[in-house]
DNA sequence: AAGCTAGGTGTACGTTGTACACGGTTCTAG
DNA sequence: CTAGAACCGTGTACAACGTACACCTAGCTT
């Protein structure tokens, strides 16, 4: 990637465009582009974002799009920020709280857009709204006497556990999309791998299985967050680390 | 993906072929290919993997590699759970120690193979390795009295962690090889996108960045993970839990 | 010795992102 | 009021991808 081409990203995400006047009057627009292919990402997943599948359910040609939108890698990028300005942004109120709503927003976009976490992330030019939502999360762990670079690693666990979760789910997502099976009759399906989980090979899996465990699943995601913030609890309550904020408190005169 | 496909995919991974002695003798074999298209992914990331960089680099047509695996879909089951076997297994000792050593090895492993998070998991036949090494996680926390769906939950929340943290540093190194530029300049070039992290857009993160936060960055990994492992030792060490786990030991006669 | 089997090769097809040339439309400068 | 610049949409073309298929040949089995 160019420098130029980096500049373009930026210029394309956080500077409104300014809409020119002259030539012939645009049937298609940039906002158009990118809400019709968050359908056909939403729809079919990130494979299916072309230029051509999403040039047709518009009823232009593929090339038009161009005319619109840098290339695909800026096309993304716009999508990804549009999906992060529908979250909510996180409220003001005890960290727990704001966390708890910060992590189960992230995890509703994931649900509602998981292509996005099939994207290579780095490097993508971040947009303003993907911005905003994390500066958001950060203001809810603002006042408690936290080191500066201990509010972005406090935020950025939950969200890396989020993340996680949000994979896996949206694998399974596309998974059931491609072939039209649950996940369940999927593994029912896999007599020829069951027959491989002996005891001798896998005696925790097969005593799990025996006992009933894979019957009675725990929600992933809300078991997980719990946990994840009651250890941020130990951390950010931790007496040690209160006498200690007195100090910090002082001395960036937050 | 068909039924018939499914079953030879577990027969691939799960049961060693006969090696068959009708016909010349194979010049190239399936742990070869494997081999070489580690290294290639190693080295140039998820993208390079083609059927004919592969083969480029063992010297031989783009089809040969077709004798010995049946596709890419294959290959990359088998270049799986070969990353997989290479993690070292989980020793018995207190469940904390265990974890942690677990998500050491896992953490290890995507370092050490970061396109393994580029790719999608679900429905891709598990190998042996790979539940091996999630089948002896499971053991670590075997004796805690835990309900099996429980355990089962614990393992899982420090593997979503481990992906998540993960999958950024995948994604940085990727980012990193492509351009050449390592994370740190690569920012520093981003003048343009600078200009608009202005102190009424985003607050937080200007005040992070103007007291220094960014300069010391908390090591991602080991501050989540003590976070999570301290999130389970609440959950684990409850003392309503405990009284809990004296029945369902009983019960589940481990 | 005959024949089946399996390894390696070469060609070919459909898909992808997008460079480039072209023609038509509309605002703006003179 | 008119020339021309700017811009929109289209069509063609290319390289890279996975892999189906037809082919020749080597070597074990009968």
């Amino acid at each position: 990637m160019k420098q130029s081409d980096r500049d373009r990203a930026v210029r394309l995400l956080w500077e409104p465009q300014p809409e020119s006047s002259r030539g012939p009057k645009a049937a298609l627009s940039q906002s158009r582009v990118v809400e019709a292919a968050l359908k056909v990402a939403d729809a079919e997943g990130v494979e299916a974002i072309t230029m051509r599948r999403v040039a047709e359910t518009l009823g232009f040609t593929t090339m038009s799009l161009y005319r619109h939108v840098p290339g695909k890698s800026e096309l993304l990028d716009l999508m990804v920020d549009a999906a992060w300005g529908e979250t909510a942004p996180t409220p003001a109120g005890p960290w727990r709280d704001g966390l708890e709503h910060y992590a189960g927003e992230v995890w509703r976009m994931y649900r509602a857009h998981p292509w996005m976490l099939q994207l290579t992330t780095s490097r993508r030019t971040p947009g303003p709204r993907a911005m905003a939502a994390f500066d958001r999360a950060l203001a809810v762990v603002a006042e408690l006497g936290l080191k500066p670079e201990e509010m972005v690693a406090v935020v950025t666990a939950v969200g890396h556990f989020v993340d996680g979760v949000g994979r896996t789910m949206a694998d399974r997502v596309k998974a059931e999309r491609e072939t039209g099976v649950s996940e369940e009759a999927w593994w029912d399906g896999q007599d020829a791998l069951w027959e491989h989980f002996t005891p001798e090979r896998l005696p925790m899996m097969t005593h799990i299985w025996n006992t009933g465990g894979y019957e009675r699943p725990i929600g992933e995601f809300e078991f997980g967050l719990a946990r994840v913030l009651d250890g941020l609890a130990v951390f950010i309550e931790s007496e040690e680390r209160q006498r200690e904020a007195q100090v910090v408190r002082r001395e960036t005169c937050l």
